[in-house]
DNA sequence: ACCACCATGTAAACGGTTACATGATTAC
DNA sequence: GTAATCATGTAACCGTTTACATGGTGGT
């Protein structure tokens, strides 16, 4: 599943332009899912190449024609299939764990950053998702599955905020104390 | 930050060949960062070129060379330096959501098999995480760093299982209303 | 018989990011 | 005057995955 199959799958919320698309997907898909316009554009003229969606242009005086798109029958279809083959994969890659792994190779006041760091960018995230579970964004009810996405970031993210919060200072207490060891021996 | 600087880190807790370090990888970074033997071994290839590991050949009968790499002293620093200035990313890309997401689409036998194929997968990773963050498959005492990640872990893939688990009756059912009344309004 | 484990490596293919190019409009 | 919004697109670059190549040992 790539930025193609999503591209579909957005369209099925009607028709929009590359730029909108680029849009829903930040509000839709954003804890879960990136994409930027240098994929999203190359994909949208490949899924025209292959007949999945149709495209009109329409002409914006001093400004590239906009280039509206709509899932094709045989679009749908695709998506369908891909729905119903794709493996549930779920992949996180963290630099910010990874930082946190290492944390006794950091003083403690950068560890300090990088946890507000974290705080700071979850934070309007969840406000965020709050919104658009709310339907925010989005013409329709929210349907179901939006609702369970949403939820799922609420609680994982929520989560997260939690652990952070709570384990903040006993992480660089802890830190501080094992770097005090060595010296306290040494000094003996 | 990439799979070299992972490399520098688990060098950190002793020397190891490329091959224990693919296992080490697994054991603590599985549930926030993978990497596959095709970027491990000339990850290493490239650290040495760059005097940031040293490797010494083990001869062995029958089997290829194994080769131990050792941490130098400009690779320490290396580390050091990529921790100090690498930003705090963190991104998740969940084919499983975007399936969720469109859950409307999906028959509900296959929104069942993929939540239970996600809480399947997710079980014994919450084991896993229990089992490292207790010390195993590293020698020394577990340092806070690594409890920290490893509670991360578990906090949050807890989260998540409890989120699914909750939510999988719920939104099963309100994707088979939602299909049933169209045919309800036809039938009228 | 067959599979998992040990052990290293290469190379093609893939998919995505980043940066660049263009340029008017509106709001602070 | 500076930044954000609208609007599309290209191309170089990057890092990773996947598949291939090799082959003995030990367990079920």
């Amino acid at each position: 599943m790539d930025v193609k199959t999503l591209c579909l799958g957005v369209l099925t919320e009607g028709d929009q332009t590359g730029y909108e698309i680029k849009h829903r997907f930040e509000e839709a898909f954003n804890h879960f899912f990136g994409a930027s316009f240098g994929s999203i554009y190359p994909a949208l003229a490949e899924l025209s190449r292959q007949g999945l969606v149709s495209c009109q242009s329409v002409e914006q005086t001093k400004r590239p024609d906009k280039k509206v798109y709509s899932l094709t029958e045989r679009g749908r279809r695709a998506l369908l299939d891909e729905l119903m083959t794709t493996p549930p994969r779920h992949k996180v890659r963290s630099e910010f764990l990874v930082l946190m792994y290492f944390a006794h190779l950091l003083p403690p006041e950068r560890l300090a950053a990088i946890i507000d760091e974290m705080i700071a960018r979850w934070e309007p995230l969840v406000a965020e998702i709050e919104r658009c579970a709310a339907g925010a964004g989005c013409d329709m009810t929210p349907n179901p599955g939006m609702r369970f996405a949403a939820g799922y970031g609420r609680a994982v993210l929520g989560a997260a905020l939690t652990y952070v919060r709570e384990h903040k200072a006993e992480l660089i207490r802890a830190v501080g104390d094992a770097a005090a060891e060595p010296v306290a021996l040494a000094g003996d």
